[in-house]
DNA sequence: CTGAAAGCGCTTACAG
DNA sequence: CTGAAAGCGCTTACAG
């Protein structure tokens, strides 16, 4: 491997020289920086990250952790993440929720964007007493000074889902929802329920899924293909899939025997039915005003500690105004 | 920051003892390892990558190089590859094709898995020389010592789709290329043209596309919906998709009017005209196949220089037999 | 304008 | 069984 050293050798400079020129200090007469500069081409040198690292405590590398690729994740964060990263002189790294306290730990990276809620508490605890930013998207901010928390703003978009489904005219109107007790299926079942509460004569009721297509699919199969209401607002729109296929076998048409509306926006979500009827989220943008706050923390400016991101609904082709 | 300085000062051993201690060496009595590490605990002790890594010149983290996250990209290869590192003592980590140069060179991963064409040559070729092995996913291997390719069947899978268009009777056939001069869509055409070939009485005809789906909706535009040919084998499942999206919007029916298999099976090709008939690929295995390797070089056992990832075709809904 | 030297936080022969 | 010391490859006050 070819050091610092060798070029100090080759271009007949001190290694502090050679390291003052590679950095473009002002120090360094433009000649001099030429030839080291020469020098280090010929030779291949390319500093060594880990003693690089090591000397200055920072490695310029942005950890972003997630739960796995399969499923309809949001793949537009991360390329909105990326496109900011990308033009600043920081570098973004993917890895996985395991190895976010690892990597953590040990000072691998000097910030990180969290969207996985595997990591725990106290992973993020650790890196706030290192000083480390961190950016929790769509998760509880727990207080810490140096954690800063983005969440789509759920329940603002359920109360439209909800809302949209009443100005149908639908009588009676079920939730289906996600994991109970995640703060995402709470604000959402929050909102349908104040939406139906406020008008008084619709009917309400609640089915529980776990976010996952095969929910939203087994609670047609457990109904039997009977459907004790006319619309349906599932908490995601993999349970809003899912369950527009199990009205399919049933023979079940949507939206004509029922309205169904999911939440996210997620890309398959076009091609489901015609298109399903959701609650958008512009998660290009979403993700690159993440990594600019975090850019602007790392630059030691003042940035909000939670903001909220703005959702849509966005009507398709899975509901319909009650035939009366 | 917590050093190993501080947990030795705070058990009263030395440095040397305390890193021979918590790496598990064999000449540390266990009840000395015993105290040490409730020591490090309890100070919340972790040792630093770069320190480390400088040391032993190495990282434990291997890279993942793609293009980006949006559009139809090969999500279960990435678990595939993560299933299998994660259970190493490897850490996987992805990227942008742009950071590969700079992650390589500065020795920031100890492996590299390559799977974007922007990826120049000289990089992969750099990396031989550090003596770090490379991966190269569907793309020609250089010959490097230390660079394995894997790669798909396009050979076989383009003569099993061609081959199931001229198995049901189809007069004219048609071809819409991927990006001319590519190994994927060199091979695509050669199994189609030797297929067709093979079969004196029967039409060929090629299109020039470029593996986005907007190239295949533009070829139903440029023929006003007037399609010369039966069916049509594109070169990959996106081109498909927008081919078919265009045949909508002119009314021609699929598969009724004509038979389209795309290449790929991507994720949302199962919602496409209740299922588009392509060539699928088990990514998930091809994923954890070339990690295994990867670990496998990594361990020094010797492994094949190139392999070939083996396709099928699998029948959906987008093509039928002539009605003669 | 340039160089000698200290030090970042580890690991690991080597000596005892 | 344990410790003193060298060294990994950089950066950066400091001196001249």
């Amino acid at each position: 491997m070819v050091t610092i050293k060798d070029v100090a050798k080759a271009s007949g400079y001190s290694v502090s020289t050679v390291s003052y020129a590679l950095n473009d200090s002002d120090n360094i007469p433009q000649v001099t920086k030429d030839k080291i500069w020469a020098v280090a081409k010929k030779l291949k040198y390319y500093p060594n990250a880990a003693a690089r690292n090591l000397k200055n405590k920072s490695t310029n590398n942005i950890g972003f952790f997630i739960s796995g690729f399969t499923g309809p994740v949001y793949h537009k964060i991360y390329d909105g993440v990326a496109s900011v990263i990308n033009n600043s002189k920081y570098h973004l790294i993917l890895s996985f929720s395991q190895n976010a306290k690892r990597m953590i730990r040990e000072r691998q990276i000097d910030a990180a964007i969290i969207m996985c809620p595997q990591v725990e508490d106290s992973v993020i605890e650790h890196a706030n007493r290192l000083g480390m930013p961190v950016f929790v998207l769509d998760r509880l901010d727990n207080g810490d000074e140096h954690t800063y928390s983005h969440m789509l703003d759920s329940y603002t978009g359920a109360k439209l889902a909800t809302q949209q489904l009443v100005d149908e005219g639908h009588q009676t109107i079920a939730y289906l929802s996600g994991i109970v007790g995640s703060f995402v299926d709470d604000e959402r079942y929050r909102a349908f329920h104040d939406v139906i509460s406020s008008n008084g004569s619709i009917q309400e009721k609640v089915y529980f899924g776990n976010f996952t297509e095969s929910s939203g699919y087994e609670l047609v199969q457990q109904l039997q293909g009977t459907l004790p209401f006319e619309a349906i607002f599932c908490a995601n729109d993999e349970m809003a899939i899912g369950f527009i296929k199990g009205c399919m076998e049933y023979g079940i048409s949507v939206p004509e025997d029922i309205s169904v509306i999911g939440f996210d926006n997620v890309d398959i979500s076009q091609y489901i039915n015609g298109g399903l009827t959701t609650i958008d989220v512009d998660q290009g943008k979403w993700g690159s005003e993440v990594a600019q706050d975090l850019l602007d923390v790392l630059d030691g400016k003042h940035v909000d500690k939670q903001k909220v991101c703005p959702v849509q609904l966005h009507l398709r082709n899975t509901t319909k105004k009650r035939a009366s």
